[in-house]
DNA sequence: TCTATATCACCC
DNA sequence: AAACGGGTGATATAGA
């Protein structure tokens, strides 16, 4: 990629037709069909599934003077894992560009390529038409000659405007770096047919008895207060039960009653009768599992969605990926026999990349202490040198709390409140954090300001923001950190693809990965050398450290306090299941005993 | 009955 | 006007 020769340069056009094994989401890929134009011979490629299943390789180049041109670069790719072909050397992915070109734009024909032709004045098919043929994709084999027909031409009808798409966007394309995120297509490809491993009978048999353990819960519970009906909280019927037990209940601007977790513990403070219905709530808002993506074969997989954010972070759905769920639904991960994952994360990353991109000397030398809360405290003069996290807890989570919301921009009402502590000692903490990370804070202002002065924002490898009206400059001046990082998430992901890490999934700041028990110790010690090579290309060379979590089967990925939880849900599961089998078993005795007293006599 | 908006809960 | 960054999604209510 950094020899390549863009004047010697040739470029194939290319698009997929594909959806899921038996049409069943979670899946893994069927192609159906693909259709390639090479810019340069002018021929075209238009191959059906059968013939393309029976190719070890594209029948195109695909070497280090080919540039693959594509929309949406994970999905072609994932087809390219699918048939088993290697990954191309070079990937322009017209998708991310055009976001990269108009984020912080509001696009009011959205950002797929029927809209980025739109925005360029370009021809288009119609939407129904592709609609029309993505429902045929989807609907799976036979196919009529005339619908093969059709499904090619519409396959053709994507390439044949990718290429004028190219040329319109073509002085804006910043090479190389361009083909740096085009390439992170192939890492999301093999993440995504990869997957997450999942206790899948235990999921199937949450999902089934799902009703009944929610019910179970309530039933538990609302005898006493009435405000439930068919497993739903009604504000209406609560409304009207305190008003029967006299409590004055705060209401928001709008009338309506307050009704959120904090509102409630402060309630059910003042009215202990409330404390049990308080902590039904909150187990039911926690009780979703609806719409998780599991494939037939027990692996969770879904789009990740990159480049979605305006930092462009993955944003993969929250009800079909299961790092979107709730903590405690993290147990259904679970390796399978004779295998291990590893859950890795950067040890306090926004903070370490603060410290790279301003070049703090106080704030490096903080990350490099390994506790840069602690170290923050002793910096400031408020614990002694030899003080340690256990010698001086409250001090620590002041100074951790303070670190914290000056990475959002928080100011000191809500820190206050945070740390509950006067707004003083907030304003104290904030300006102690000023003063000790002075140069920091000029870079973040002179960061600011230059924005300001000319509207844009980039990351050291160009993806930019053009900042809209009504961006906050809290949104702002987190930029940096957030965008930065997704970057190095990227970067890491492609090196650990490269060094044959089986990659789970990306979680912001962390990936899952996957190997057999045996060398699960060696390939995370891989993992995490990429991760600090990331760290040192995106920091210019500063590193940044990460933690490993190693979970052998038959263990659960289950951490910090999500395990109480996890364990009501199954205790419940166990009780409805036991009661489902009994039934079962009474009924197919009913059903039995006719037939086998006629069979007796 | 459907859609838009507000509010809330969850993730990093 | 508010004052904690980036998100997705479920649900309830109001209004057509």
């Amino acid at each position: 990629m950094k020899d390549l020769n863009l004047d010697r340069c040739k470029f194939t056009f290319v698009d997929f037709e594909f959806r899921p094994q038996e049409g069943i989401e979670g899946n893994l890929l069927e192609v159906i069909c693909m259709v390639a134009y090479d810019l340069h011979t002018g021929k075209y490629h238009k191959l059906w599934k059968d013939e393309l299943y029976g190719m070890s390789s594209p029948p195109f180049a695909v070497d280090a003077d080919t540039v693959l041109v594509v929309y949406f670069a994970s999905a072609e790719m994932a087809c390219f894992q699918a048939l088993g072909w290697a990954m191309p050397e070079n990937i322009l992915d017209l998708f991310v560009e055009f976001r990269n070109l108009t984020n912080g734009i509001f696009l009011p024909e959205g950002k797929s390529l029927l809209g980025a032709l739109k925005y360029f004045g370009l021809d288009a098919i119609s939407a129904e038409h592709k609609d029309d043929m993505r429902d045929l994709a989807l609907r799976g084999a036979p196919y009529s000659d005339l619908e093969k027909a059709e499904l090619l031409k519409y396959c053709q009808s994507d390439v044949d405007s990718l290429s004028p798409l190219y040329l319109a966007m073509k002085k804006y394309l910043d090479f190389p770096r361009a083909l740096l995120r085009g390439l992170y297509g192939t890492a999301l490809a093999r993440m995504e047919t990869l997957g997450i491993p999942i206790d899948y009978p235990t999921y199937k048999g949450l999902c089934l008895h799902w009703d009944a353990i929610k019910a179970k819960l309530i039933a538990e519970v609302d005898s006493a207060y009435g405000v439930y009906e068919e497993g739903v909280f009604k504000e209406a019927a609560f409304e009207r039960y305190i008003r029967q037990q006299n409590i004055r209940w705060p209401r928001l601007e709008s009338g309506h009653l307050k009704l959120d977790e904090d509102t409630f513990k402060l309630m059910a403070q003042l009215y202990p009768i409330l404390a049990p219905l308080r902590s039904l709530r909150d187990s039911l808002a926690k009780l979703r599992l609806n719409a998780l993506q599991v494939g037939s074969d027990g692996r969770n997989r879904c789009m990740l969605s990159p480049y979605q954010s305006i930092t462009s972070r993955n944003q993969p759905s929250t009800t079909k990926f299961v790092f979107g769920l709730s903590r405690w639904a993290r147990g259904l991960i679970q390796p399978r026999e004779g295998y291990a994952i590893a859950y890795i994360d950067w040890s306090q990353q926004e903070f370490g990349i603060a410290a790279g991109l301003s070049n703090d000397p106080k704030m490096k030398e903080a990350y490099l202490s390994g506790d840069p809360y602690l170290a923050f405290a002793k910096q400031a003069g408020a614990v002694p040198h030899d003080a340690t996290k256990k010698s001086h807890p409250a001090e620590r989570d002041q100074y951790k709390q303070c670190v914290l919301a000056t990475q959002y921009g928080m100011g000191p009402d809500s820190l206050a409140q945070r740390l509950k502590q006067p707004k003083l000692r907030a304003r104290q903490l904030l300006d102690i954090h000023r003063r000790v990370y002075k140069q920091f804070w000029d870079w973040s202002d002179n960061v600011y300001n230059n924005t300001i002065n000319n509207n844009r924002l980039n990351t050291l490898f160009g993806w930019q923001i053009t900042v809209p009206q009504d961006l906050n400059p809290r949104s702002l001046r987190n930029f940096p950190m957030q965008a930065n990082a997704a970057e190095m998430l990227r970067i890491a992901c492609i090196l650990m693809v490269r060094r044959g890490i089986q990659l789970c999934a990306p979680i912001h700041d962390a990936v899952l990965i996957e190997a057999t028990e045996e060398t699960i110790e060696d390939q995370v010690k891989i993992a995490q050398e990429c991760m600090e090579q990331a760290s040192l290309i995106v920091l210019e060379d500063f590193a940044l450290g990460s933690d490993a979590k190693i979970i052998k089967y038959p263990g659960r990925f289950l951490e910090d306090g999500a395990e109480p939880f996890w364990n009501t849900v199954i205790a419940i599961y166990e009780q409805v299941k036991a009661e489902a089998d009994e039934k079962l078993n009474t009924s197919l005795l009913l059903d039995l005993t006719p037939a086998h007293s006629y069979i007796s006599y």
